[in-house]
DNA sequence: TCTTGTTTTGAAAACGTTTACAAGATAGCG
DNA sequence: CGCTATCTTGTAAACGTTTTCAAAACAAGA
């Protein structure tokens, strides 16, 4: 393996001007600079990071902690991450702790290991626990970012989308259209804890707009304490429509729970979108996959890890920098599953 | 920041000894390794993983390169790769070049830097290109496994499914359907190159079938040359629909084509799956949530992932380890959206 | 020419660990 | 008790880089 000495003897100065060259400061002498250029090319050098990472202490490493992985939302946010920080000359360690505590405790140990200059976390269920151990890491320098959850700490920064302001757009599109009996399918907020929850935000919201907007409106909740998954969708949804077939419209508070409130509906030989209309949540691919195409209130997902990373990266450049809660705005995607109520 | 220096001091023996401990080296008195652990403990010392990994020359840190990272195939697979390693001590360094040739290069280059011990690489169209890299990764002891793509140098290991028997499995299942008109759209070919890539073989196999199993079968070929993507399959399936309204059957080689295909055939009035079979190709997580669900090669993605990661640890533990090319079957699942031909 | 200031360069230390080597301690054996 | 073999421990070098410090070279001003 070719090391910097190997490149100083060749182009006979030293290994300090070789480092000065490969780094790109100043004072070095243009023809010397050439010199070395040119034995590094020579030697087909590579300046050995792990040296060097070992030698500044620290790498320019980042991780990136979800709580899960094969789902659309989590991937499109680890893409949307990972690009950010590579086009800014970070690299992503990233981890998906599937929800289970020992795992995120092993991956925060191996980042802590690696002294990553920063993380970027999306709290799973044991955010108690989390939140403790952000603290540990920030005391060794390293910057920490939230997504998809505004931290009960105020120093640290996050990024989070207003569920709240989302569920209330939501429903008021469904009254808009007519709708007045409306069910609406909550997955996943027990085991997210707190009532600052995303799932939980978004139900309040749906309460607020049934009270600004109407009085005449009633809403049928479904709360399967569970993952919001697809199944766990049309399983409630399956329920919800046999136990209340008057109801012209579902709101599911996930992409996925909606498609599987799709499913439901189309097995009990419901005409889509004529007998119910159904809204989803999230604004995912696989929403525009659908049949009918589901009208969604639409997170900007990638804007979030774009947002995200770039402030984790401010706080790694500058630590001093305080920290900023960033709130985004969802938006209603109307596509062909709502539509308006006939008479 | 507490060193193995200060273990040391505090546990009144030398660095060496605290190493050994550290490391569960033999030869360390019980009641030494104690002590050294209560210093360890009480001192809150974590090694210094840049330290170590300088030392060592090796990181325990393993590359992933794949060509996307949103699409459900993808995700699935890198989730399957990610869980193995960690379960195996390894952490991953994910990098999804987006096809992008040069992003491919700069990641090659920093999981060099880093000196990643191994790394797995499904790769993306320039393939000439990467294998030429990997000739001078392996140079440079670095382990290396292809998933999803028989390299043409045979001394590198690889996993892949079956992709002639898949098509060949999908064809009869349509042929013994009844199907005789049977549309195929076989996206994503061009841009992967080669013979030997995945979308021809699938392509050899349907012919393949078609000529062993029926005399009378006829097929209409669709070879959007671009990404496999929805947008695709629709537009595709749309033309072909129109064009050949006497199709009873039709195959798309990837979920996502078939879903496009699907939405096309609703979009222009047709009951499914009563005026068209459709069969897919992946097995992806989305291809369950269509209307009619979809039908399917299912490819065994979990598992690919894991014996490509289980394979390159085998690699980097034991670099004699000779070369293994692992081929996967693929499996019909037979949901709602292929029935027998109505006579 | 001498002084002063600036630019350019090299020598050497330092980062925290692992590990080769040697030495000290202990045990086993005759 | 003396010798050897084995176990346990410490000393010190090494890994490849960055960076401090100081010296050398040069330029400019008097």
């Amino acid at each position: 393996m070719v090391t910097i000495k190997d490149v100083a003897k060749l182009a006979d100065v030293s290994i300090a001007t070789v480092s000065r060259v490969i780094n790109g400061y100043a004072h070095v002498r243009p023809e010397v600079r050439d010199a070395v250029n040119k034995a590094i090319d020579s030697l087909g050098y590579r300046r050995n990071g792990l040296a060097s990472s070992f030698r500044t202490q620290q790498s320019n490493i980042v991780g990136v902690l979800l709580r899960q992985q094969r789902t659309p939302f989590s991937s499109a946010l680890a893409y949307a991450i990972e690009t950010t920080m590579f086009d800014q000359g970070y690299r992503v360690l990233l981890c998906s702790t599937n929800g289970d505590a020992d795992r995120e405790q092993a991956y925060l140990e191996t980042m802590l290991d690696m002294r990553v200059q920063g993380i970027i976390i999306r709290p799973s269920a044991t955010t108690a626990r989390t939140v403790k151990q952000v603290a540990t890491l920030r005391e060794r320098g390293v910057s920490v970012a939230f997504v998809d959850m505004k931290p009960k700490i105020a120093s640290i920064s996050s990024v989070v989308c207003d569920n709240f302001s989302g569920g209330y757009q939501g429903m008021r599109h469904l009254i808009e259209l007519g709708h007045r009996k409306i069910g609406v399918v909550a997955g996943g907020i027990a085991q997210r804890g707190g009532s600052q929850d995303v799932g939980s935000e978004r139900v309040r919201g749906i309460r607020q707009a049934a009270h600004d907007l109407a009085d005449d409106v009633e809403i049928v909740f479904s709360h399967p304490f569970d993952t919001a998954s697809f199944e766990v969708g049309r399983e409630a949804g399956q329920a919800m429509i046999t136990g209340n077939p008057d109801i012209t419209a579902i709101f599911g508070t996930t992409d996925m729970l909606a498609i599987g409130v799709m499913h439901a509906a189309h097995a009990l030989g419901l005409d889509l979108p004529r007998d119910l209309s159904i809204l989803g949540y999230d604004g995912v691919l696989e929403s525009a996959v659908t049949f009918p195409t589901l009208s969604t209130i639409a997170q900007p997902i990638h804007e979030m890890g774009q947002i995200a990373a770039m402030t984790l990266i401010d706080h790694m450049r500058e630590a001093s920098k305080s920290p900023r809660q960033v709130v985004l705005e969802n938006t209603l995607v109307q596509r062909a599953s709502t539509i308006p109520l006939e008479t």
